[in-house]
DNA sequence: TAGTATTATGTAAGCGCTTTCATTTATAGC
DNA sequence: GCTATAAATGAAAGCGCTTACATAATACTA
């Protein structure tokens, strides 16, 4: 592999020269340029990022820690991150953390020893101090779907609250009125935000969530089918549900065909996500569109901006879900 | 950030003890070694990788080109490859090819350019030439899912036809002699295989595929149903149907609903894949099941074995696929 | 055309490690 | 106690770049 100074030789220049051309901004004669890229191209010559890392102290490399590789979620978070970082000439690196705080830590760890420039992360079990202390040390981060009031600025999220109001609001307005709902962890930040959308969307109709048609899943499939037994089991009649997310809508949707009930000639089901497999469920899935890929774009363009520069960058922190109508929801037969 | 030079300075050696201590191969008296330790303990010392790599000429980094990020597929092969080089202490740098030649060559570019040690390439479009030029090129690389005779014994894959057979005879098996095939995209060698794996399955049961029952897609959603529709106009009876992969089998059986039919009442429908959505189709999907995330793990192991002499490690070429019997496939009504 | 302001290029000192080779220190044999 | 050998440590030369800073070349002004 051709040196820098091998460039140099052939090029009849010095190596600042050379650099020069390469980092295309110092000036340099149009005629010595000429010199260096035809000696560059003789040789073959790629330059060695790692010497480059070292002597800038810039890495360009940008550490990715998500829950999982796989699953519905992550990977349209990796697209639109990448996508973006690739255009700018960085590369991404990445680790799992499998929503387990130690591993999580130690993912984070991994990262920053790996010379990072920035991370991107999708935590879900390390603590808000945790990550307080983190934005003290030198590698800078951003969050991607988490709400640390400190740490504000280095936050994009999804306005889980609006995705709440959207589903019920939807149901509502198709005219139920029992309202069953499973919710996700209610330890988990999402779960909440979603639930409290659910609940300014009924009081607008002059209602209240029903305890005795909640039911607090896991954001796992059998969440969703034990969830549906516990309110079938109830007894108290619904002729809707709302599930936190759409693997839990999935659960009931199976569950209830185990059950001999039809969706949504018998009760309306709507999900929260729309990941990939709600568009294969039988009947389509009605759900809340989260824009995941989009948010991973904006978190690679948060760091592009806070720390390459690259200012003309307008970064949204915000986003909001949106109905995505399918075959789950019907109308209510009676009000 | 602490560097070398002040460990060794505060634990009163020099540099290169450090280093020793680092890299605990070399032999260095316990007594040295945890005035080292101290040291590095009491600085909060973490090494430097980028330089380690300048001066080692080894970044521990591997590169990892897919077609996608997103997907039902590539987040599993991700997942095996990601564990496998964690726990071995190198880091995983990916790129997407989008399956299109010019981007999987600029993504094989880009990786090589960040200094990788070596390759893990899912790449569908790049010709065999192009493979086995870069085969000539300082970084070496391993092939997931594909076969290039020169370079057999860099290929890691799935035995297609094997799978192919066994899809065709679990439907013979259940009494079905009219049975439809929809491929992939016959130029695809895996789409190839599977259908050759079909055929010979057909063979032993003295039967030969019916061209008035085949129909090639490619292996998106659309094709499976465009497939059916085609299959189903030709006026052909059957009683079962192979697809190619599981998004198409899904398409089949969104459309066979659609145009009236019931599966696996009125003919029996098999995928091939065992992608996760596999699981919430209606019927749920009888598959076979792609190792993939096993077969990234492996691939892992070759750049360890190859490239970090781990020679203790052992690699298996070619994995073999199996039945997922589940709901989509019933017994014939008639032989 | 001398004098000054610009622009282009070169020199050389790192960046923080690894690694070879030389040197020192400990261990053993007699 | 004195050499012969092995083990532990240190000195120093890179790895391939970037980037002040210094210097040379060119352009501009009056």
């Amino acid at each position: 592999m051709a040196t820098i100074y091998q460039v140099s030789e052939l090029a009849g220049v010095s190596l600042a020269t050379v650099s020069r051309v390469m980092n295309n901004n110092a000036r340099v004669s149009d005629k010595t340029r000429d010199k260096v890229l035809v000696a560059m191209e003789q040789l073959g010559y790629r330059p060695n990022s790692i010497a480059q890392s070292l002597a800038s102290s810039r890495s360009n490399s940008i550490g990715i820690l998500v829950s999982e590789l796989h699953g519905p979620f992550y990977g349209e978070m990796l697209t639109g991150i990448e996508a973006e970082f690739r255009a700018a000439g960085k590369h991404v690196i990445i680790a799992a953390g499998h929503s387990e705080r130690a591993t999580e830590e130690e993912g984070i760890d991994f990262l920053r020893s790996r010379s990072c420039d920035a991370l991107i992360l999708h935590v879900e079990a390390v603590t808000d101090q945790y990550l307080i202390e983190l934005s003290k040390k030198e590698t800078p981060f951003v969050l991607l779907n988490r709400q640390v009031a400190a740490l504000a600025e280095r936050c994009i999220s999804l306005d889980n609250e609006l995705g709440g109001y959207l589903a019920t609001h939807h149901l509502l307005q198709q005219g139920h009125r029992h309202i069953a709902y499973i919710a996700g962890p209610m330890w988990k930040t999402d779960a909440r935000d979603r639930f409290h959308g659910h609940q300014r969307a009924l009081a607008e109709y002059q209602l209240t969530a029903d305890d005795a048609l909640f039911f607090e899943g896991d954001f796992r499939e059998t969440g969703g089918s034990k969830g549906l037994q516990w309110l079938l089991a109830s007894g108290r009649p619904f002729s809707a549900l709302v599930c936190a997310n759409d693997e839990m809508a999935s659960g009931a949707l199976t569950a209830a065909r185990e059950l001999g009930y039809e969706v949504p000639a018998n009760f309306s089901v709507i999900g929260f996500d729309n990941v990939n497999f709600a568009y294969y469920t039988y009947p389509k899935l009605s759900t809340i569109d989260y824009p995941i890929s989009a948010m991973g774009q904006m978190a690679a363009r948060w760091v592009l901006q806070q720390v390459y520069q690259q200012s003309s960058i307008v970064v949204q922190q915000v986003f909001s879900p949106h109905l995505i109508p399918r075959d789950s929801v019907a109308e209510a037969l009676h009000t």
